[in-house]
DNA sequence: TTATAAAAAAGGGTTTTTCCTGTATAACTG
DNA sequence: CAGTTATACAGGAAAAACCCTTTTTTATAA
């Protein structure tokens, strides 16, 4: 019988456990291997560097200390463009899922995984190029289908962090205060996302945090 | 040589892929075995009837979807008050370790763990009865005084409509309009529920109100 | 009917938010 | 280099939110 040799994957993910177990399943798969394994963004790109065999598909991790998810996908995206990325994450954060898809991601998994459902997934990545879970379909319809152009706002970290401290009771001058800038700054801030995400005060930004997951009850 | 019996471990959590390998990991240590696995806390309910042998501790992850970490926790601590919890959860959040202490969890370990960590956990929660990682430790030194739940406030019809009202993004005058009262009573409501409620201004109450269900999102 | 308690309204004040228009400066671009 | 863009910051002013106290209305029960 012929045997087809198997697609190499590379993991980054600083959960230990985590990773360790998803090589063990992924091992498990028929034509699935792990290459190696790399705690974070930096340790990947040493490891490439190094290697002369590169994986087909990297399982990235998002949430890593020293190179994030973001930065590796599109470092991976720029000078390893072949290479699939699989994003995996703890959170459904539409954001999130979505700047990870422009950063270069071919597919976003929750690591709350089944085997069966990652084994899918990666035959549907090496097969068809891309895969996406339900979650993140319906993810993409809902940013891709005007439910207004709510969904495709980027925000940069200055209007995150202040976003989410809007979402608590204090006024923007302690806000000013903990980042560190001009009241003034940070009513431009205000001005500027009340007129992009098109919400009239602070209640609607509350509103917009919660609906986008950037903010935990 | 004397061969000691193993301590008994019950998992509770939804993740499949996460709680298998823990369960093998748990059976490598030497003083442990996984008794069973459970995905939420109806589930070990359940089994806690049907079953004889009963473990003697839980691995108990908060997040879980039909019966959550801290219901579960309060349920054996009520129920079976000898079996220990030792919470386990992504988050790190301190409200939620307070919580879940304050229900019952004799020690807390955020998921990113090391097998080691693990054992010497388990091991400590076996020998002193309780386990705490650095983190949490931090934690419960910050906690003066943990706060109690919201007390239950009964709310008249028309403090119902203000704040479900004042969780949109309408000025108080046009929800006077719509109330058919004067904008003035509606700062009396205002100012009555702000104190009554403990909160600070108009975010406060959404939160209030998103946190009794008093709105959806 | 009258006492009284609660709800509604108002008066009058301070603070915060919101909305403009505009400047300074560093970073990027052709 | 000049021109554009992005970010931090300012002043001023109107609107809304917030706070405290007092008065009127309304309901209702002794």
């Amino acid at each position: 019988m012929f045997e087809e040799p198997k697609h190499t994957i590379a993991i980054v993910d600083d959960h230990s456990l985590f990773a360790g177990s998803l090589e063990k399943l992924i091992n498990s798969f028929a034509n699935f291997q792990v290459l190696f394994h790399a705690k974070n963004g930096l340790e990947l790109q040493e490891r490439f560097k190094r290697e002369t065999i590169l994986p087909d598909v990297v399982l990235l991790d998002i949430n890593m200390p020293v190179m994030d998810g973001f930065e590796t996908a599109e470092w991976l995206m720029v000078n390893h463009p072949k290479i699939k990325t699989l994003a995996l994450t703890m959170e459904d954060d539409e954001q999130k899922i979505l700047k990870m898809l422009r950063k270069g991601a071919k597919g976003y998994l929750l690591k709350d995984i089944h085997p069966e459902i990652l084994n899918h997934a990666l035959e549907e990545l090496m097969e068809k190029g891309f895969y996406h879970s339900e979650k993140v379909s319906d993810t993409l319809l809902h940013s891709v289908t005007p439910d207004e152009e709510m969904a495709l706002i980027d925000l940069r970290e200055n209007e995150l962090t202040f976003i989410q401290l809007a979402c608590s009771e204090m006024t923007y001058k302690e806000i000013a205060d903990i980042m560190g800038l001009s009241p003034k700054t940070i009513d431009g801030y205000r001005h500027d996302l009340f007129s992009r995400l098109k919400i009239k005060n602070r209640v609607g930004l509350v509103i917009f945090a919660l609906k986008k997951n950037l903010i935990k009850l």
